[in-house]
DNA sequence: GTGAAAGCGCTAACAC
DNA sequence: GTGTTAGCGCTTTCAC
């Protein structure tokens, strides 16, 4: 086997100059059909396939754009991989513990959404998903070989997105818009929010409410706290008189602090700050046979499918989550266009959807 | 704005040559320590970032893995993006029919399963998913850019994937392992099958069955029907005795299907050839009223969230999707490391999962 | 329409 | 330990 083929072995094959090569594969109808066709034979006969690196070096432009989430810490990834079966197929009964929820949608479908709109704008997608401490190391080398990243807020530090920024576009995603000088993109949470609680409040005539918060450090949560307070205040309900809990988005931490709430007293109402939160809730909810939503309402935010299928089906704020992921991309390949745009800040519409665990 | 730095520029900023720079970058501990601190401080205060295409281009290696799969045509792409909303939220009432099933939840998990395994080993992921026309380009495309691809089976000629395939490594994923002299990484889509059907036929006695297949072009659909004629055989069924529908593995096409079968009869028993089909006949069999599985066992294929979550919940054999996708990069980088391995398969195991629509 | 030649920014011998 | 020097495989003026 001989090392693969380039220009030069295209080129001399079909009697041509690697300029020639050059051009019928970007440009084909600046070359004459005959040399093309000698061309596309030699490409044919030895296998040619352009370099992509070398292609990005001599035209300083890579065509592709890098997104970078935390990693899927959740799943067990020192697991070695289960080798080959035979035909013996194990037969086991889902007692509903069976499959862990992998309810990673979020990545999921922000992914997607960026996937989509940077095929339409002719340009690859790079995805790291980073964990630990080789996350900065990681950035930094995706961001070399990127004309633009888009990176989930709160995932790396000030410091190297501003470092990285020198050399390319960077979009934050899902972060409050700071005035940091990044362009960024984000959902509506705090008028979200605002919304669903007033909805609680003013539609059922709920006043005895509990919150639970996401983790300390997501400006998305801060926000959605703002829009609950927000709401409080139009109902005339004061703060004070609201638990606040700090969970941290997950569905087991949900669980928790359920618990820990139903030690007390069972509230009229519960407002998550994401769905996996209030999933949480109402799997404890259903084990101490208390009613949704006749004994207690339940809320969420967020819009992830689980939603849909839950008994009973949460009520929740949808996010755009596939937009986010288009809406980024396309805020880098805008910069790309014109270098001299100022920050942008791009925030998204949210929408309640009311289910039946609060109608 | 000057334009970004390089090697070049470091080294002079840090009086070293750009020998130096680079081994500050690769191998720290080979430069003696005030050496590497001037470098260190040259990198930040340049906002220096190795280009990772002249890197590769140099060391004849991208570090890259890449993943192919045809686009997400459910998807409406040509929506444009939503500008901002201001304040006004929307509130909707879900009644079942709001959000689009956007079940590619195969892709998402073989996705993430390729990039759990790609960054343990080092590699970053480039996913493309094209859809139409481009595809083929896309594939040569990005074929350029990375050190091996992962291609799912079925969605690029053969030709262009011998083509490929004398660059750089190539794995199939989920199709039959063809002696195609590629890799391949799938399923047991057959003894999957076959004990499932078998299931249907011992524990319940059933004999009257009614088989909703996939694509007529689908590898992994014609190793289902093939376990599950197996099974027919084990059970001492005609073949001639169990009429096989057509379906293409939707959901809709599933609802269609459904409703032809129950113009004549109502039989005993519905296998489908994949979770998304089944998940349609439980539709129709709902909505007239037929119960499940007092009257009709359904069984699905794939292990799909969806199926977890239905009414019933769907009985069917779950694929390692993430596995896969592991599999796959695995697959690759063997390869890498040895390019004299013949060609692999590798199949994967399945599990029947038993839950209420066929416990 | 086609060719010659100069880089693109880095790595990797090989010297010193 | 550090510097020199070839490339890596392509794009892109600029001639002809």
């Amino acid at each position: 086997m001989s090392r693969t083929p380039t220009v030069y072995d295209v080129a001399e094959r079909a009697q041509v100059s690697i300029a020639t090569v050059s051009r019928v594969l970007r440009s084909p109808d600046a070359v004459r059909e005959a040399t093309r066709d000698r061309v596309m034979e030699a490409v044919r006969f030895l296998g040619y396939v352009p370099s992509g690196n070398a292609r990005a070096l001599a035209a300083r432009r890579t065509n592709v754009i890098g997104l970078f989430f935390p990693g899927h810490d959740d799943l067990d990834v020192s697991v070695a991989l289960s080798p080959s079966a035979g035909i013996e197929v194990p037969i086991v009964v889902d007692d509903g513990h069976l499959v862990q929820e992998t309810e990673n949608l979020y990545f999921d479908e922000v992914l997607r959404g960026a996937e989509i709109e940077s095929w339409r704008r002719g340009f690859a997608l790079m995805v790291a998903a980073g964990r630990g401490a080789s996350r900065e190391a990681l950035v930094n080398d995706i961001a070399g070989r990127v004309d633009g990243l888009a990176v989930l807020a709160r995932t790396v530090s000030d410091e190297l997105l501003a470092h990285v920024a020198r050399r390319i576009p960077v979009v934050v995603l899902a972060g409050s818009e700071r005035d940091d000088g990044f362009d960024h993109v984000s959902a509506s949470n705090g008028p979200g929010m605002h919304a669903l609680a007033n909805h609680l409040f003013t539609a059922h005539g709920v006043r005895d409410v509990v919150y639970i918060a996401g983790p300390e450090d997501s400006p998305d949560d801060a926000e959605r706290l703002g829009g609950f307070h927000a709401a409080l205040r139009d109902a005339g309900i004061a703060e004070g008189d609201v638990p606040v809990y700090r969970g941290d988005f997950t569905r087991e931490r949900g669980r928790a602090i359920g618990e820990r709430i139903l030690i007390d007293r069972t509230p009229r109402s519960i407002v998550c700050s994401n769905d996996q939160t209030a999933l949480g809730v109402l799997d404890v909810l259903e084990a101490r046979g208390i009613r949704v939503p006749d004994e207690v309402f339940v809320t969420g935010f967020d819009g992830i499918a689980a939603g849909r299928h839950s008994r009973p089906t949460l009520t929740t704020v949808h996010q755009p989550m596939v937009e986010l992921g288009r809406a980024a991309v396309h805020a880098i390949t805008a910069r790309l266009d014109d270098p001299t745009l100022g920050p942008q800040s791009l925030t998204l519409p949210v929408q309640v959807v009311l289910r039946a665990s609060c109608p």
